[in-house]
DNA sequence: TAGTGGTAGTCAGCATCACTAAGTAGTTGA
DNA sequence: TCAACTACTTAGTGATGCTGACTACCACTA
């Protein structure tokens, strides 16, 4: 999309792919491919295997190797406990910002409404 | 908050400070103490200095000095044209996100509805 | 047999951004 | 004089997404 974008996804693309992982397992190439569909269509692979990296050092997700019938085994990531937790840290966080955010754009267009 | 809030700031800061001098124009110290009321109360004076700074070497604003009953002179800024249509902008960003991380939300919560 | 294309993952280097922490300066009042 | 508030500046740090190139496995085809 743009610069605009790439500096937003700072931050929510992580919660997005927990997100997708709490839905089901998936490998970074599947997860790559969901984003796509989803109209994340700018997000590149390098991407999301590195912050698939990050996850998994910091123990948000189980990993397991599955052989693939096309081309190399699959790293297939698994949300656990502590990414359960995380991922409600990131929903918490988010409807925060959504709230602030949508407050500020009500205002612009409204603004005789909120007392000052 | 904590280290998601601060990573989630990244590119939305810069569109919530562009909202609010869509509203007004307003120097740095007074937009620091309007970001604090509206919840935003971990973000530091130096982050929002250093944002105002970009947003002017980028031509969104426009600036003008003006001295303070109290302390040193203020530097007031104004959103421009171009200012306004980047803020657009954000806002189509941003709405796009919320949209998409909404499916996602949702789509956790009742996985049944969406067709697979 | 060599070449193409899709699948799957890795890595080095870069730019941007918010934060930390310290400093400079002007004004007011104890 | 010194503290406190106002107002802005600056150097350095860490986290993140992007770019671009690379390795590797498999199937199909000229």
């Amino acid at each position: 999309m743009g610069k605009q974008m790439t500096e937003m996804l700072k931050g929510t693309l992580e919660g997005i792919v927990l997100a997708i992982l709490a839905v089901q397992p998936a490998y970074g190439y599947e997860i790559t491919a969901r984003l796509r569909e989803q109209g994340f269509s700018d997000i590149v692979e390098g991407t999301v295997y590195a912050l698939l990296v990050r996850i998994e050092q910091r123990g948000l997700v189980d990993v397991a190797k599955v052989p693939s019938e096309k081309g190399p085994p699959r790293k297939v990531y698994t949300l656990n406990a502590l990414g359960g937790e995380y991922l409600e840290e990131f929903w918490r966080t988010w409807t925060f910002l959504v709230e602030r955010i949508g407050q500020l754009h009500h205002h612009i267009e409204h603004p005789q409404e909120e007392g000052e």
